[in-house]
Formats: structure tokens, C-alpha cells, sequence
DNA sequence: TACATACAC
DNA sequence: CATGGTGTATGTA
């Protein structure tokens, strides 16, 4: 901390330089740069918002009265080295970082400056009126820097910003307090360092942009305080890399040496064009020969060879993708440089079906070697550059001021932060977070269970679901290889490799329940996954890791015997994943979540029974005037492509009932879907129900609560069952409030074939199946329903 | 290594 | 009418 380092920045530099030589310019608005891109703006212009990188048209739109001027970037180039000059004077090892911004260590300078005379720091006041005024400059650094601004003015009639610090991030943020023509100096002790950046925008830290300024955004990060004061989150959610950065960048940290321009490393040249030619093929590949040239040109001009050479291609949407190929040899000729360009363009033309659309062609030439090394060893160019890096990096260390108890640990404050994963907003310590990102995460769902939602690899899902990388980096840090997710998802995208491919797929459509086999299957798999190895972790996800996954889980909750009643599972399922929210809502779901309490409970063996549908009827509260007056069934067994059966049927004005009645009886077995919609093809009513658990009439108890099972009658004579739903029991109907909740649905059907003889209804007690001890173990990774699926229902608790 | 993304100016 | 060009660093497969 006891450098002296200055940030110089022109104000405004190129707009300054056009109004410097035209005064007309000095009140107006104005920019440079062209129609079609800004460079610059005067502080004028600003105020309308006008600003670098932005298209002319549109700074026009904002400020009518905006002059465009073209840029003129020799002159700007010589005004620069006029600065560079000045700045040189102080410190010989100055760096520019562009034309108009430099950094230079001005410690021994001030060192030396205390022995110069008041003539030696005595300069004419104006610009262009020789010493007629004078002025003198005193002998500390804020006088000094003074002094180089003013110097500045004297070269170049321009005025420039500046900032001092310890290092050469602050000095750039210094230099941006007093803009323009100013400066500030902030004191070399920590506590002036931390109140002058942690109040600080994270955005106006050189390497935050606007992305990473957006992410943190998300997590209610603003200021550099508020970043350090989560970095406990930061330190799991983002890189190593990423952390350190942060870590060091909001605490004010920085480099204290200046370093050297190391070599270039690449060299390239890229267009825009205008749209008409955007699909000619002869025209692209003109304008790579043209920009091969001049990159052929600028590496003899700079005495470089290239040994790969990389196509970059912007489509018209502003997609850019970069293609790569590694040359025959180190070149710098034109003909070689286009021959690999060519040939990476011609592939992208040909793998898109010669219909790329392309707005911008760009040539670059990577792995550059400059010839004479090329000349002494021409396979491995020479060494002495790495070992001139080595030296370079190792005398400009940057842990100069790396102090570890800023990074370390402990648990002494508190914070707040919006968990990534259920966008809550919480408040408490590191150990709290942890707790609530294993409690969100659901460890304690079940035993070794977490319930997730759907991890996303889409760039824009990213910043509201949870975001792939950081669900793969928590769970490989938090439980290394001992987790496998279960995907209940149909709509399935993400890349199985961020999860080490350890995904089990059980397709199951949004807002609807699994199939029965999936239920057994999932709780199986599961089951044998979790007590293969005890530090094993289930993770369960869809797509909110509320329904398919409530459902599912609350399935295993039965299966695990740590509840046997199915209200009680879900009941759970919601207090532990949804606290005050709902979790498993949809009818459907519930029943089949009761379908599988029940078949534990008495020992199923599930298999394909047949029903004979002889009808449906809905029944229509008279007070319901909005109910349609034409409604079209669809029937579609086990999955959606096996349509059974539509039929449409229409009622009159008072009629208060639709009555499907078939001519046949519809044989249905398994898994069914009833759906009912509207004219407008949309679904207005579902049913899902398994023809298996129809068998059972204990099963239908008309419980007043939440089973969703509706209830059952057997009339003897007819030898017809009747089962009856409620608004409440079906599905899309629960919570559409058009729909009047008297409405209901009655199915009658006969379990036995009507062509041979009588079968009596089946109770539990009666229930043929017993437990089968000799399961096998084999419970490999599948995605396939097993068509023999038996059940062993096995107590968790050791 | 190859590619994409982010960033600065 | 219409949204740049050049170069570096980093993360990930």
C-alpha cells in the first residue's frame, strides 16, 4: 500500500479533439462515430443519454439536434502519443491501455520531485500563450498529478481526469469520481479504502459487466458491501476463479505494478456488411479473401507467422459462433490464410444448407510466432519468451496485499440473500444459508431425498430456475458421487453429463400423474439406489418440484413405510417442500398417490384387469348458465397416442346433463385419461383413473377429504358399478372457478366381461396376492415400464 | 484443443 | 435504411 499510482483518463477524448478544432461544436450536442455507431459523445449529448456503442439512429431518436461527426483517428492517435509523452515524464514504465487512458506509478517520481526546484515545476498557465502567466505546481502527489493534467492541456488544449490510489484498480475508479477535469486521491489506509468502495455500484468494477452485474442483481447484490458481505454464497455458487475475483475486487485489492503489454497473441480483422448480400456465396467467400489479405498483410507487416486460423461468423439474428483449423505450417501468406478460411467457411455453409444468413465475417490468426524465433527453432519457436513472462508475472505479484483473514470464514456475521433455488428471501448466517439450501434442496424431505426443480441449461430459464452448473458444483461438492438424479420430467433438455450422467428418466406429462408402473418402478429404483450405499442421495425434480415430483415422492414416502396413509404423505410433502404452499393439488395425482397407499397396504399384485365402460354423465348444476352447451370425449389408455375413443355430444337450453353413452361397452384397462373438451378444442375436464383400482370398492369411502377417489356403488340387478366424482375429485375443474363445485361425473361400468358369467366385486379382504420374498435386486437404471412389475414393500428404518 | 461467453475500450 | 472492430481472459467439454 505504499505506491503511488495514477489513472489518467481523457475527458471525453474523441468528441473533445473534433470540438477542440471546431469551437462551433463546444455548445451542441454531438458525437463521433457514424449512423450507425457512436464512439463518443460530448458531456452535451449525454444528457440526452447519448452514450459510446450506441447506433447513431438511435442517438438521433434521443437527441434530434445530435451532430454526427466522423470519427478522425490519426489525429487522435497523435493527440494520443502528445499524452503518452507528458505521462512518460513521470514514469518511463507507463502503460496505455488505449488512446486515451494510461496508468502510470509516479512513487519515485515524488521521491525525486522533492528535490526539484520551483522552475522545474513552473509551467505557462494557457494553452498557446507562452509563460505570460505562470503557475507552479507543489511538491505532493495531488499537485503532481495537477501538474501532469496540466501538462496535458498545454500538449494537447484537452482535458483530462485523474485518480490516485494504492493500486491500479482503485486509481481507476478514483479517476472517475471528480469527471470530467478533476481528480481524487483516496488515502492509502484500509479505512478509507473500504468506505470509499463499499458503497460502490458492483458495475463500476472494471471486469463486472453487465452480465455478471445482472446475476449478482439476482441475488440482491448492488454495492461492493453487499458482495462481500455474501461472498459465503458467491464462494458456492461461482468458480474458484470467479470467487477470487470478486473476493479481491470488492475489497479494493489490486496490482501495484504496472505491467508491460505482453505480446499479442492474436491478429484479426472482421466486417459487417450490409444485409443484401447475406447469402451469396460468392460474396462471402470474396470478403474472406479480402480479409485473409489483411491479415496476411498486417503479420508480415508485424513480422509474425499464424499456425491456425479462426473464422468467425455473425448470423443476422447477432448469433456469433467462431470456427477453428490448424494449418500445414506457420505462415503469413494470404493463399495459405484463405485456404483454411475457405475451407471452415464452405463446412458452416454446407452444414447449414447454404442458408446462412450472415451480417458480419471476421478472419483472426491465432498461435502467432514472430519469424526470428520461427528462423532459430522452427518446430517450437523459441523459449525465451515464456521465461520473460515467468519473470514478468513474478515480480508483478499480486498478493502484494493479499491479507488471508479477508477471505477466511467464520460465522461472525449475518447476511441476506434470495436463495437461487426457491427465490425466497431469507436473512441469517452462513450456517443458516447452508441449512436452507439443504432444507430447499429438501434433505430432509426423506430420508437421503431431495426434491429439486428442474435444473436449467436455457440461458434465459437460468436466471429464475435453478441454474445447471451451480445445482451440478452443489451437488458434486456436497455429496461427491453419491447422488442420482430421478427426471420426472417428459420435456427433458438439460445435458446429462453435468449430473456425471447419473439421471434416471420417468417421462411423466406436466400437470398429470404417472402411470401406475412408473409409481412402482420409480419407488423400486429408488429404493434400491438409496440402500445400495447408505451416503447415497435421491434427487427428485420435474419441473417446479411440486406436483409429478409430490406425487412421487410422496408415492416413496408409503413405500418406505414412513407413513401409510396416502393424505399424511402428501400432507408431509407439503409442509417440508411447499411450507405454506400446495404442493400435490391435481385430483389425478392425489388418487393415484391413494392407488398406491392402498395397494401397499393390502399386498397387491398389480395387474391388467378390464373394465366395460357402458357411459359417462355430467351433471350440470342448474345455477351453472356458462357451462357449454357442446362438449367432445376423448378416452386415451396408458399413453396419450392410444386414442380410444371421441365422441361429441351436445344438450339443450334446459337439459342439465351430457350423457356419453357407448353402443358397445368400451373396454378400458390400465391407465385411462378421460378428457373433456370444449368447441374450441380446449380441455375443459380430465379423469385419470387405473381400471386395476376399480376392482376395489373399500377403496371408494366417500371421505370428505382431500383423496380425490370419488365414490362407488354397485347396483346387483343392473350388475353395473357407479363412480362417482366431484368437482373438487376433477381435474382442471378444482380450481377453475366457472366451474359451479356441485358439478359431477358418474362412470358406470361392469368389471366382468359382459359375455360370460358374473365376477362379485373384489374387496381387500378377499385380495389374492401375497408378498413376494424372492425379488430380485436387479434394479438397473431404466426407463421402460416393466410390464411384470411385483412390489416389496420393505421398512426403511433400520 | 475447440468453442462460447464476457469484458474493455 | 440502420446496432462496430480488436483483442484478452475464462469456463467447459
Amino acid at each position: 500500500m505504499n505506491r503511488t499510482i495514477v489513472h489518467i483518463d481523457m475527458d471525453a477524448f474523441y468528441a473533445n479533439v473534433e470540438i477542440r478544432d471546431n469551437p462551433i461544436l463546444a455548445d451542441k450536442p454531438m458525437a463521433v462515430g457514424s449512423e450507425s455507431m457512436l464512439s463518443t459523445s460530448n458531456y452535451i449529448a449525454r444528457r440526452f443519454g447519448v452514450r459510446a456503442a450506441m447506433p447513431g439512429f438511435i442517438a438521433k431518436e434521443l437527441c434530434p439536434d445530435l451532430i454526427i461527426v466522423p470519427g478522425n483517428y490519426q489525429k487522435y492517435h497523435s493527440e494520443s502519443s502528445k499524452i503518452m509523452d507528458v505521462i512518460s515524464k513521470y514514469d518511463p514504465n507507463y502503460s496505455a491501455r488505449s488512446l486515451d487512458e494510461a496508468y502510470c506509478d509516479i512513487t519515485e517520481h515524488l521521491i525525486l520531485r522533492k528535490s526539484l526546484t520551483n522552475d522545474h515545476r513552473t509551467y505557462a498557465k494557457y494553452f498557446g500563450v507562452d509563460k505570460e502567466e505562470t503557475i507552479l505546481f507543489g511538491l505532493d502527489a495531488d499537485e503532481c498529478v495537477k501538474e501532469i493534467r496540466h501538462r496535458i492541456y498545454l500538449a494537447t488544449n484537452l482535458t483530462a481526469s485523474a485518480g490516485i490510489a494504492c493500486n491500479l484498480r482503485l486509481a481507476k475508479l478514483c479517476s472517475d469520481v471528480n469527471k470530467p477535469n478533476g481528480q481524487f486521491r483516496l488515502e492509502s489506509n484500509v479505512d478509507s479504502i473500504l468506505k470509499f468502495i463499499e458503497p460502490l455500484p458492483i458495475r463500476k468494477v472494471n471486469g463486472i459487466g453487465p452480465t455478471t452485474a445482472l446475476i449478482l442483481d439476482c441475488y440482491g447484490i448492488k454495492t461492493c458491501k453487499d458482495l462481500y458481505g455474501k461472498r459465503d454464497m458467491i464462494y458456492l455458487l461461482e468458480t474458484q476463479n470467479t470467487f477470487e475475483f470478486l473476493m479481491i475486487a470488492c475489497r479494493g485489492f489490486g496490482s501495484d505494478r504496472i505491467q508491460h503489454d505482453t505480446e499479442r497473441k492474436s491478429l484479426g480483422h472482421e466486417t459487417t456488411f450490409p444485409s443484401g448480400i447475406s447469402n451469396n456465396k460468392e460474396e462471402m467467400l470474396k470478403i474472406c479473401y479480402e480479409l485473409s489479405e489483411e491479415v496476411s498483410q498486417e503479420l508480415i507487416q508485424e513480422g509474425l507467422k499464424t499456425f491456425k486460423v479462426n473464422l468467425k461468423i455473425k448470423n443476422v439474428d447477432f448469433k456469433i459462433y467462431t470456427r477453428t483449423k490448424s494449418l500445414k505450417t506457420y505462415t503469413n501468406k494470404t493463399e495459405d490464410i484463405y485456404e483454411g478460411i475457405k475451407c471452415l467457411f464452405l463446412n458452416e455453409w454446407k452444414n447449414s444448407n447454404e442458408k446462412l444468413k450472415l451480417r458480419l465475417i471476421g478472419v483472426r490468426a491465432c498461435d502467432l510466432k514472430d519469424e526470428q524465433s520461427l528462423a532459430i527453432s522452427p518446430k517450437k519457436g523459441s523459449n525465451s519468451k515464456k521465461l520473460d513472462d515467468f519473470f514478468k508475472n513474478n515480480s508483478a505479484s499480486l498478493s502484494d496485499n493479499y491479507d488471508e483473514n479477508y477471505f477466511s470464514f467464520e460465522l461472525r456475521e449475518n447476511f441476506n440473500f434470495y436463495c437461487p433455488h426457491c427465490s425466497d428471501y431469507l436473512q441469517g448466517n452462513f450456517e443458516f444459508y447452508l441449512q436452507h439450501m439443504d432444507s430447499c434442496f429438501n434433505k430432509d424431505i426423506a430420508e437421503n431425498m431431495i426434491a429439486m426443480g428442474y435444473p436449467s441449461d436455457n440461458a434465459l430459464q437460468k436466471l429464475i430456475r435453478n441454474q445447471i452448473e451451480k445445482v451440478s458444483k452443489y451437488l458434486n461438492e456436497k455429496h461427491h458421487e453419491s447422488f442420482r438424479i430421478f427426471n420426472l420430467c417428459k420435456e427433458t433438455d438439460y445435458d446429462f453429463s453435468h449430473f456425471n450422467y447419473m439421471v434416471e428418466l420417468f417421462p411423466i406429462e406436466d400437470h398429470n400423474p404417472p402411470r401406475f408402473l412408473q409409481i412402482l418402478d420409480f419407488c423400486r429404483s429408488v429404493d434400491y439406489w438409496l440402500k445400495t450405499d447408505g451416503k447415497n442421495v435421491a434427487i427428485v425434480h420435474c419441473k417446479a418440484g411440486k406436483g409429478r415430483t409430490g406425487t412421487m415422492i410422496s408415492c416413496y414416502f408409503l413405500h418406505s413405510a414412513r407413513f401409510l396413509n396416502a393424505l399424511d404423505a402428501m400432507k408431509e410433502f407439503d409442509q417440508k417442500r411447499c411450507k405454506d404452499r400446495k404442493g400435490v393439488t391435481i385430483p389425478s395425482q392425489r388418487r393415484f398417490v391413494e392407488y398406491y397407499a392402498y395397494y401397499l397396504k393390502n399386498n397387491l399384485n398389480y395387474e391388467s384387469r378390464r373394465i366395460f365402460l357402458h357411459s359417462i354423465k355430467i351433471h350440470i348444476p342448474e345455477e351453472d348458465f356458462e357451462f357449454p352447451k357442446k362438449l367432445r370425449l376423448e378416452i386415451r389408455e396408458n399413453s396419450d397416442e392410444n386414442i380410444l375413443c371421441q365422441i361429441k355430444r351436445s344438450r339443450s337450453r334446459n337439459e342439465n346433463s351430457f350423457n356419453f353413452i357407448f353402443d358397445s361397452p368400451l373396454q378400458l384397462d390400465s391407465d385411462i385419461r378421460v378428457i373433456f373438451l370444449t368447441k374450441k378444442k380446449a380441455s375443459l375436464l380430465q379423469v385419470w383413473f387405473n381400471t386395476f383400482f376399480l376392482y376395489f370398492t373399500d377403496l371408494y369411502k366417500e371421505l370428505e377429504d382431500l383423496s380425490s377417489l370419488g365414490s362407488m356403488e354397485y347396483d346387483a340387478n343392473s350388475n353395473l358399478f357407479s363412480w362417482y366424482l366431484k368437482t373438487k375429485d376433477i381435474d382442471m375443474a378444482f380450481k377453475n372457478k366457472n366451474i359451479h363445485s356441485n358439478l359431477w361425473l358418474m362412470f358406470k361400468f361392469e368389471i366382468n366381461n359382459p359375455s360370460k358369467e358374473k365376477i362379485e366385486p373384489e374387496t381387500s379382504k378377499s385380495s389374492i396376492s401375497k408378498i413376494d420374498q424372492s425379488e430380485s435386486s436387479d434394479s438397473s437404471p431404466t426407463m421402460t415400464c416393466k410390464v411384470e412389475t411385483k412390489c416389496i414393500h420393505i421398512d426403511l428404518k433400520k
